[in-house]
DNA sequence: GCCAACGTTGGC
DNA sequence: GCCAACGTTGGC
């Protein structure tokens, strides 16, 4: 504190920290410091009235101070009382001045009263989380924020909307005065600000504090019921179920790929039919079709080879990009091509992704191979044996039933994401409300006097 | 120009 | 509504 109040071995005095001692000053008797008169408004007649001088600061910090006359307060009403009358007025007078000059002087010195204890401080306290955002303080000036602990109580009290984080090792009354420390048979003064002489007996009775409290809450807890934790069981129950749904479903769908496989090996073991598709040519010629991507009138015969080459044309106009690789467990359904310009990967389905995945070539001589339906929902056991590059009924069947499985995984897998998103917060919730925290913090008190006799007799 | 910190904004 | 982040501003 030295060298705050000593510049160039001057000692500084006063609201004005100024060396000046030519003119009139009074003493604090309680932290001793001085004061010009015309700094506080007392003049030299004020000063003959009064026994004891307390200054502002140690007032406001302490409301068991009062300046003390050399005459009591209740013999006012003798001939000097008018003088005293005199002087309250003046110091009121003055305070209120004061108060204007300096709004007026800087609008930011509204937020603070200059009565309350955090506006007398004149130290931030280093140990709060704006103090330790500050540069001096080793930090990112990131908040920018005044010291926890000089912040104007007034003020937060009616406007501020940011709430004043209650820091267990901040003062009550912010008596400056050094007092016992409260760490555990500790008899060291406490720190100044603080309740405690060291951050290690802070920390000592928050230890011993939860040794005390938390077998007891943890017993309580445990013998009565809570609504919300029973709440969260069926939730959970639910979501455990619904995901081992989603799991079948998903093996469902792999059995699915593996049929389809299967069903694609029988076809390439089928040789050319050529006569079908005599039959086939002369139905539906007169039906006019249009392709649902581009409108465009078309012949009915290479109408499903238009529209899968028009889609794939238009797919290829819009890009899905992410930052991240799909992590999945077996085959993944997306593209997933990485692009080292912009660093980021494809998201389309890899089966149906026409700027990443290659058309295989067909072969002369492959066949259609697609099962061919007996009636509208069911399909038999016969395979399609037109030439593949020429039967125009089932263009592309295989890649649009790998398509449609993809697409189902994928949204199985999305389900999947969200039951687990859902469980994830319902856990965390859980493991606050029976967390030390929670336990220290909360506790049910039950009101019902029959319910202590249920549990007695249970 | 530097610094403290107020007041606003945007994300959650 | 809360809060981290930050642009801005006033004082020095």
């Amino acid at each position: 504190m030295d060298d705050e109040n000593d510049v160039d071995g001057e000692t500084l005095y006063c609201i004005c920290r100024s060396a000046d001692s030519e003119r009139f000053m009074i003493g604090c008797d309680h932290c001793e410091e001085w004061y010009h008169g015309d700094c506080i408004g007392i003049t030299t007649d004020d000063a003959k009235l009064i026994k004891r001088y307390y200054c502002d600061a140690c007032i406001a910090r302490n409301k068991n101070l009062q300046i003390q006359y050399k005459t009591k307060k209740k013999d006012r009403r003798t001939s000097e009382s008018s003088e005293y009358e005199k002087f309250d007025k003046n110091q009121k007078d003055y305070r209120n001045k004061l108060r204007e000059k300096m709004a007026s002087k800087n609008k930011k010195a509204s937020r603070k009263c200059g009565d309350c204890s955090a506006c007398s401080r004149n130290e931030d306290c280093g140990r709060c989380d704006y103090c330790k955002d500050m540069k001096k303080f080793g930090g990112s000036n990131k908040l920018k924020q005044t010291c926890r602990m000089r912040q104007c109580t007034s003020y937060s009290n009616k406007s501020r909307s940011r709430g004043h984080a209650e820091v267990d090792d901040a003062l009550e009354t912010d008596d400056e005065v050094p007092r016992q420390c409260y760490g555990p048979s500790c008899v060291e003064p406490a720190r100044i600000g603080s309740k405690y002489c060291s951050d290690e007996c802070g920390m000592k009775l928050a230890k011993s504090r939860i040794y005390e409290i938390l077998p007891s809450r943890i017993q309580q807890w445990q013998s009565s019921p809570c609504v919300g934790e029973e709440n969260n069981k069926k939730v959970l129950e639910s979501l455990r179920e619904e995901t081992i749904e989603a799991r079948t479903r998903l093996k469902q769908l792999d059995v699915k790929i593996q049929e389809l496989d299967l069903l694609v090996e029988r076809g390439k073991q089928l040789t050319i039919v050529a006569e079908q598709e005599g039959t086939d040519q002369e139905e539906d010629t007169e039906l006019s079709i249009y392709c649902v991507t581009c409108g465009t009138e078309l012949n009915h015969k290479g109408a499903l080879r238009h529209m899968e080459k028009c889609y794939l044309k238009f797919e290829a106009q819009t890009s899905f990009w992410s930052l991240y690789k799909t992590h999945i467990e077996g085959n993944s359904m997306f593209c997933d091509f990485y692009n080292p310009q912009q660093k980021m990967y494809c998201k389309r389905l890899k089966i149906l992704c026409p700027e990443h995945t290659k058309e295989p070539k067909v072969s002369p001589d492959a066949v259609c191979g697609c099962p061919i339906a007996t009636n509208l929902f069911a399909e038999g056991e016969t395979l399609c044996r037109i030439a593949k590059r020429k039967c125009v009924k089932h263009f592309c069947w295989e890649k649009l039933r790998r398509a449609e499985i993809d697409m189902q995984r994928l949204r199985q897998w999305m389900k999947l994401d969200d039951l687990f998103e859902q469980e994830r917060n319902i856990r965390m919730a859980m493991s606050n409300r029976m967390g030390v925290l929670g336990l220290m913090l909360h506790q049910t008190v039950d009101h019902d006097p029959l319910r202590v006799m249920k549990t007695i007799v249970s």
